[in-house]
DNA sequence: TAAAAATACTCCATAGGTATTTTAT
DNA sequence: ATAAAATACCTATGGAGTATTTTTA
């Protein structure tokens, strides 16, 4: 028996569905269906009265739903007493993708350091597959980042907000005066990229490949204050997410109808009980972005 | 937090020491030690104030194993209830090493079906690999075995009885009147061997090699009655265990100096909780073999 | 026919192993 | 010097994945 186990049970009796059981504790299917008959085998007992499409709980089952019930009380009472006697001196490691979160990270901060003054904070500025590598490893405890398209099964998370990409150019550059573009309108332009951003760099130039553009590409950089001077001259115009457009002064941003979107994420390794830091950053988080959405 | 790291936590604060922990749980010392200090991240709590020498619990270490104490002594709770729903047809499935244990399997047999008549018992004839292997993959719940040399981490067991190897010659045979003999004196001799009890078969032969010498080898068998009619010729000699010996007659049984010892062992799956018919079968095991010692 | 659970397999994270190092007695 | 705990590294198992099959509403 494990408690991972009777976790599982305890959702499946709650959903009276493996599936939707499967989806709230973020696993796939078989592996609910499989903790639940080791839980049979070991015990000797059944617990659901199957019939491969559907089942009914047994009178074993509800005794041992109840059993379940109390004991992942009593665990979770632990948890909470264990939180009390923490150290006084807690950490939360936060990895941030670089550019994206700028504006809005040093709020989110100065939030966070209001309502927790006694946590040390430790921020790390990682890209995305960094920042994955980290929250597995354990190396940070919470991650701002951007969804790149991987598979993350380890990971529980909200998505905030989505950035798409947008054209910016200068004033005097011969698209200033369009109401929108496409990608294709861009296919002789001298491009700029935000190099950091990489991840909106690549699904660009993906567009461009599918195509059959190669894009010619001027400057790669991870300074908006570089990407600002450069748009003066009128010759180039900056692929970038328009949650960057809005640092920039001089520029004329112009809509990519094909736009490219990027989620905006708050990741945390999957665990049954969050340490206070990391549940507490959750909640400035939420309270900033209060339509972020599971992810 | 899982319930493993609980016990050893527990054991660990019984006995003041992670190796004398280690030892009663059957598990190396490094696995004590990481799951204490794995214990100790989750939580953000120093449980055991150390020094890599010794140690010291701490307050929040001493609420930790109260609550320890508390969520075992649940789950404890909760295994005696399930034991108590468990479905009528109870199974054991025993191995049995052939030859080692006939002359008493049959009484050991009778003994657990009087005190467990509900439970259906299932034997399987297996040499010591083969006994491991269903341990192991779940196949059988209990093995009547042999130690042979490998070692086990998966298993707890009982030391029943040793056995050693024995002399069994006709009486007309031309050694029949030494009071005992060695390894050495039967170089040039015709010899029987026990087949199936093929540890001790193993061992002898090693010992043959280990002296230099290429035994003459005239019959590998599992049926002692073979042996029996075998030996009444004088010709031949057989090295059998010492139990198997007792099953023959008309036989003349030296004992053998430099002997093999073979242990004959209880095994099963180590667990945290065993099944009640295999807590019985041991039992009664243990009212059959008194000075059984843990293995 | 569709939806739910079971099954078959593949893979990887991690618990546990051995060997070694560190440290205090 | 010794004994205990920590550390490093390796192996293997089992949990969780995907893909597929089975089953019944």
């Amino acid at each position: 028996m494990t408690l991972t186990q009777l976790y599982y049970y305890q959702a499946v009796c709650k959903f009276n569905s493996i599936s939707r059981a499967s989806e709230f504790l973020h696993v796939s299917q078989p592996a609910v269906s499989i903790a639940i008959s080791n839980l049979e085998s070991e015990f000797g007992v059944t617990l659901l009265k199957r019939d491969n499409r559907t089942f009914e709980i047994t009178d074993a089952g509800r005794t041992f739903l109840s059993l379940t019930n109390d004991l992942l009380a009593n665990v979770d009472a632990m948890y909470n007493r264990m939180k009390t006697l923490q150290s006084n001196v807690r950490q939360l490691r936060i990895s941030v993708v670089p550019l994206s979160f700028s504006q809005v990270f040093q709020s989110i901060l100065q939030q966070y350091r209001t309502q927790c003054p006694n946590t040390q904070v430790q921020v790390f500025e990682c890209n995305a597959q960094e920042a994955a590598q980290k929250l597995k490893s354990g190396q940070v405890d919470v991650a701002l980042t951007i969804d790149y398209l991987h598979q993350l099964p380890f990971v529980d998370g909200l998505q905030l907000y989505k950035t798409s990409s947008i054209l910016a150019i200068g004033k005097n550059h011969h698209m200033a005066d369009l109401p929108s573009c496409t990608f294709a309108d861009l296919a002789n332009e001298s491009l700029i990229f935000t190099k950091e951003d990489s991840h909106l760099t690549t699904q660009v130039k993906n567009r461009f490949q599918a195509m059959g553009i190669t894009p010619n590409v001027f400057l790669y950089t991870a300074q908006s204050s570089l990407i600002e001077s450069a748009l003066q001259n009128g010759h180039d115009c900056a692929i970038i997410s328009d949650s960057l457009a809005q640092q920039l002064n001089n520029v004329v941003l112009i809509p990519i109808l094909d736009t490219v979107e990027i989620s905006h994420l708050l990741l945390w390794k999957r665990a049954a009980h969050l340490s206070p830091p990391i549940s507490k950053f959750i909640k400035v988080i939420r309270s900033i972005y209060p339509d972020a959405v599971p992810y």
